[in-house]
DNA sequence: AATGAATGAGGGTTCATTCAT
DNA sequence: AATGAATGAACCCTCATTCAT
């Protein structure tokens, strides 16, 4: 039994995902989740005592993951400092390499974490994230001549909309070598952006 | 009672847009606006007579200053020509009029029509508004030697990117003016942006 | 001002008769009565207490002049009273007659104190109305040879079938000279059907 | 439980039986059929996903047998062709065995399919039935010298009340022998009534 | 492990009626 | 006489959750 057990389990996964995904948390129906994985509602609550608990289940290696990449971002410093090289095909190499070393965390899960989440505890996760790439962004800015962008708000609104980029990008493009092109070009745009910024 | 009925549908307005602004349409609760007014949930029918109904009302206005900006637009293209001029400074000073003169476009009740809307017939403004601005960048981008910003998808992505951070700017900056810089940082971050791109 | 209280009062009936028509007396909304007479729900209260006062203002002439006839039928003995004669020209002549003399009487109010009074304490007027003609047909068939048609269910059941007749001529055939041909051909058939029935 | 659905679903089939019976669809409550099973509203959404699907299931048996009668009808032909017999026992044996056969599509659901299904998809079925039967008539009736009862509006009529007779004997009789007489003496009345008013 | 019956609260909506103005 | 704001109960329906089997 334990073998079917954990295959339903991940079943409800992977439908609440579906559904998690399409309504977001709050308007997500266990019903539908059940319904979909073939089971009854009364089922479900043997393999998650609620709601909460699937979404919690549904994200929590994304978010360890998270966690983990932010505590440890300094190990990826290097990239963002490749910005005083003058050739932008460089630039392009190591933002597409440090894209790729990031697959495993642009999941549709860590979408879901952050974007659909409103009603759970993960509701701040995004937040959080946005305040941690905007401190980065302050971080490298010291450096720079002006204060421009060292102006918290434009910070957070820069980091914000970085990160949604990102979650665009895994919502939008379904095809990973796309997705990762898409990926680059953003970063790249933001880069330049900044870097011109800077400038005056 | 007829003095009271301008105040008290005035306040369901408000009460209505503030509901409608934490948890969107679907999630809304009519009783709860009601009851933020003062008022029975049977009364609220007397004002508005549906909840549809009572979004329309609170958005339609936005609406048709947006479609009549959006089919006038031409009337601003000189800002966006004068990219031709190297100096930064006066860049600002033309996108700072823009954006100023945009004001009354940029509101709340804007932000929930483009953003809290999903269940109404406005659900689709924000995706027409996207491929608006994206057309826009494309035709702009004909003249650039690359055709790199011509990728529809980079294109599609950056102009939701840049109207996500007009809302993120409504959403957070309640001053105006700090609100009118950071929109003009933000537009001109995007230019520079484009400009950069197209000369690789 | 009495002059146009009387108007707006039977501009009221004249739109609770239509209303009540339609949907019948539970289904019926106050509202729609008042904003068809283009005025208030309050006012409509001010000319009638209740729903079912406005229903029994409706009604209630007709309700007089159909107990009136009930009461005085034996002045109309006659007409059935001809059924001894051979000829079906002179039933029919009597007969139209007979119906014409009751055109005051069914009328479109007359058939919804009849069939749309559910709800209200005119409700067993119809079964009252069927229990007189019930009672008719039976006193008259004692002459007959047999009591086939003395069956008080069976009479019960053909009284009712021919004050269907009529509900249905008053509410679907508008004109008053196809109206009356149809009631007579419709009576005409019940008179010979009983006829033939009691030969056995 | 599984045990008690069965019992359960079918006591609110019952009740809801009696809740449209005695109020047509549009003013049956939910609540009340609920509470006449001793059950809560939202329990009933587990056996009947809505109003509608509740009276679907209710009706739906009586509603196949009905169209398959009316597909089938020229089986029973042979006895509307009894009438050229003089003997009206004769007409009598044949009706009652038609009738009988008939048994089983004029239970008191079938009723309720006709006369209590305003605001359902089976609102017209009536309609429907009406006009078949009339359209029955006028075929019969073109062998006849006279036109008289070739008239559209008067077969509709008779048709009509034909129905609405065999509603009544459904609606009041119980018993069913007593039933069968009573619908035995119905058809016999209007088939005489018919066939006198053609020798006009 | 699995079923699905059951609850209770909440959703949007309609209604007859009351009453201050 | 007239307005229309206000109430409260009822409507159909959905949901997360509980629990006896």
């Amino acid at each position: 039994m334990q073998y079917k057990k954990d295959v339903l389990r991940e079943s409800l996964l992977v439908e609440a995902e579906q559904e998690f995904f399409e309504k977001g948390y709050l308007n997500a129906s266990l019903r539908q989740i059940a319904k979909r994985s073939g089971m009854t509602i009364g089922n479900l609550y043997h393999y998650f005592e609620s709601k909460e608990a699937l979404f919690h289940e549904l994200v929590k290696n994304e978010h360890e993951n998270f966690i983990y990449m932010m505590k440890h971002h300094y190990e990826h410093e290097f990239v963002l400092d490749a910005r005083g090289s003058g050739d932008i095909r460089v630039w392009k190499g190591f933002l597409r390499n440090f894209l790729s070393d990031l697959k495993p965390i642009f999941t549709k899960r860590f979408l879901i974490m952050l974007d659909m989440s409103t009603g759970t505890n993960y509701e701040n996760t995004k937040g959080e994230f946005v305040q941690f790439v905007s401190a980065h962004f302050l971080e490298h800015s010291k450096d720079a001549a002006t204060a421009r962008v060292t102006s918290p708000k434009f910070a957070e609104l820069i980091s914000r909309q970085l990160i949604d980029g990102i979650m665009y990008a895994i919502r939008s493009v379904p095809d990973e070598n796309e997705r990762l092109d898409l990926l680059t070009d953003l970063f790249l745009f933001y880069m330049m952006g900044i870097n011109e910024m800077t400038k005056y």
